[in-house]
DNA sequence: CATTAGTTTTGAACGTGTTCAAATCTGACG
DNA sequence: CGTCAGATTTGAACACGTTCAAAACTAATG
């Protein structure tokens, strides 16, 4: 609420980040980083509710950071392929300080019921902000009615698996997920641009109609 | 080693298995674990070493079940959908009754590093014989060559994000599941098909040349 | 200034996964 | 049978995430 209880929040979350990538997630206690942040260990849970929210806050800042240069960034090429490789380029470049820490998060990860995973209700924000940086991507690009509805959402999900793997990706400078990104992006991109020819109509059509089978 | 150490083994394995059931994994303590097997709590820990590891066990119980069925049902058909079909249906059944204990393995799953998880080399014989049955499967079917020394891990891979998302749909009796694996089959199996066609030659090269790139 | 309601901070205590040194058991060998 | 090495079992102890009742602080009100 108050700027003095902002203030003691960023020390902690500061004290926080800090050791982790010193140390490492696991390696870091609690008492480690209210001790860091010269305070009880009780007070690091009055604001931060779990060690993991910690993680999370990191992740809030950086949903932030994006909104300030992403939605210009993307406008700035007409070409979608370079479009969405700004988009991903974005997650990696401001985690790679970070990204061993990211394997905390990747434990949540899957688990829609856990508050912190990227399909939770609780971070729903966060997670329509994500897609919508896609559906303006695509802006100006010739999509299909029947796929245009859901093809930012899918293209988020292509992004999410991105991340995973390159959390565990241990290959130098994390090279598999420059390969799989330049890879996947062009067959991505080829694959969007031939939907709209009449050939690939019933082909379409059936991902049409699965994709909205299984979101119910 | 012996037979007595064995059913020890079998006897802790079951109670936590009835536990698990009953009570959920995280509500199940080790202590809770070794007193129904009745044994002290670090008794436990000489057959298992972590909880997990009894999550694990079942796992490795399902593995050595298949093998007893699974060759002879794949091969009472030569479609190669109903193949596929057999083979990611055989898991679902096995787990039905411990779907909601493999989220404990869930938290694991995509960790490499970790001894669990699907992609270790610990367990690398399970994930051989995985994959072993769905070559088997393609066995019969026109398949580029290009393709054909992969294709095997990449439906194994497909088959192990079928399990992440079937172990958190809560949808009744899990029909997204359901609704996935037959929309998802229909294209992949389709596209197999098209894959020998040679207006698909360039495409099918580069998604070759892809999965080569990434393996490394 | 005194009171009071709210916020923040404290640190002991709890629960649970895991470890470990010591105790007990087992069976082979002289 | 007695001894000894190894396998098994014990239960206390440890570490760490988390909780919570109580203490300390803050600021608004009379």
């Amino acid at each position: 609420m108050t700027t003095k209880a902002e203030e003691t929040r960023e020390r902690i979350l500061n004290a926080a980040l800090q050791l982790f990538r010193e140390k490492g997630f696991d390696e870091t206690t609690m008492r480690d980083v209210a001790a860091a942040a010269e305070m009880a260990t009780g007070a690091a849970y009055y604001y931060f509710r779990s060690k993991e929210e910690l993680v999370m806050a990191l992740y809030v800042r950086s949903t932030e950071e994006k909104r300030t240069f992403l939605p210009a960034a993307v406008e700035r090429s007409k070409d979608l392929k370079k479009r969405l490789r700004v988009i991903i380029d974005a997650n990696f470049e401001q985690f790679a300080d970070h990204r061993r820490l990211f394997r905390a998060l990747a434990r949540i990860g899957m688990d829609p019921s856990h508050a912190l995973s990227p399909f939770a209700k609780e971070t729903a924000p966060m997670r329509d902000e994500g897609i919508d940086y896609f559906r303006t991507a695509l802006d100006g690009t010739k999509v299909p009615k029947d796929i245009a509805e859901f093809l930012p959402r899918l293209l988020w999900l292509y992004q999410v698996g991105l991340i995973f793997f390159w959390v565990y990706d241990e290959s130098p400078s994390q090279r598999r997920t420059e390969r799989l990104v330049d890879g996947t992006l062009e067959i991505i991109v080829r694959l969007i641009q031939l939907s709209s020819l009449p050939l690939i109509g019933p082909l379409r059509k059936r991902v049409a109609s699965l994709v909205r089978d299984v979101s119910e």
